[in-house]
DNA sequence: TTATAGATTGCCT
DNA sequence: GGCAATCTATAAT
């Protein structure tokens, strides 16, 4: 972990071209890249060490199997768009749109890495963290994909639909040099459908992935 | 109109 | 390990 907040600032989000192919593809890729969260002046950031794709209208699991819905729309819109839903009565969920507009495929984000903005983050999970915690407590912030919205304050509302690859969003998928990491891959968490399909990249190793430790 | 399952989390035993 | 919280999209009546 190298990057510091004053070089994601100025990094140029991923370009629309990078979220336009197979999920699979993006959701590997998308490991080890940073996602941003600007608002007034300050960002907080972690690293993407996991995600899960799901394949649209041919994946039972999927929001998009079923075809557009006033709920879903965002995946069947143009690529690079963000797609945030509501689950369990508590929780929003993060994703990202992919491949070519018309077609329903999309990567969720399901845990972070905290890199920069970590005390915006505890607020916003309404945790208070030692002023040096260690990696356990720092897991809680954003490892899992309800937490991960809160620590970065995603909500359907708010951010449903917005642009990723718009210069001027205040949600963006930076490049910041961090090298290729070995990337692990297992079923998806949480469903029933097609449960068997390994579907879900993690950075190998790395402690912040989400579940029990 | 009513019922139910759901891409989760945190607290309880 | 079990389960309640708490909303909504979708299925069933």
């Amino acid at each position: 972990m190298t990057s510091n907040s004053r070089s994601l600032d100025h990094l140029p989000p991923l370009p629309r071209a990078f979220y336009i192919r197979d999920p699979r593809r993006v959701a590997r890729e998308l490991l080890g890249k940073v996602l941003v969260r600007h608002d007034r002046g300050s960002l907080r950031a972690g690293r993407i060490v996991e995600v899960e794709a799901y394949l649209g209208r041919k994946d039972p699991a999927a929001h998009a199997f079923s075809g557009p819905t006033p709920r879903n729309q965002v995946l069947f819109g143009p690529p690079g768009h963000a797609y945030v839903y509501f689950i369990y009565g508590n929780h929003y969920c993060l994703n990202v749109s992919c491949e070519p507009e018309g077609r329903g495929g999309g990567v969720l984000f399901r845990a972070l890495e905290p890199i920069s903005g970590i005390e915006a983050m505890a607020r916003a999970r309404h945790l208070r963290l030692p002023s040096v915690p260690r990696p356990g407590e720092l897991r809680l912030l954003a490892s899992g994909p309800g937490r991960l919205a809160e620590a970065l304050g995603i909500t359907r509302p708010r951010d449903n639909a917005k642009d990723f690859a718009s210069p001027v969003a205040d949600l963006q998928i930076v490049d910041d040099g961090f090298p290729p990491a070995r990337v692990a891959l297992t079923p998806r968490v949480g469903i029933t459908k097609a449960a068997d399909h390994k579907l879900r990249y993690l950075i190998a190793g790395n402690p912040f992935v989400s579940g029990k430790r």
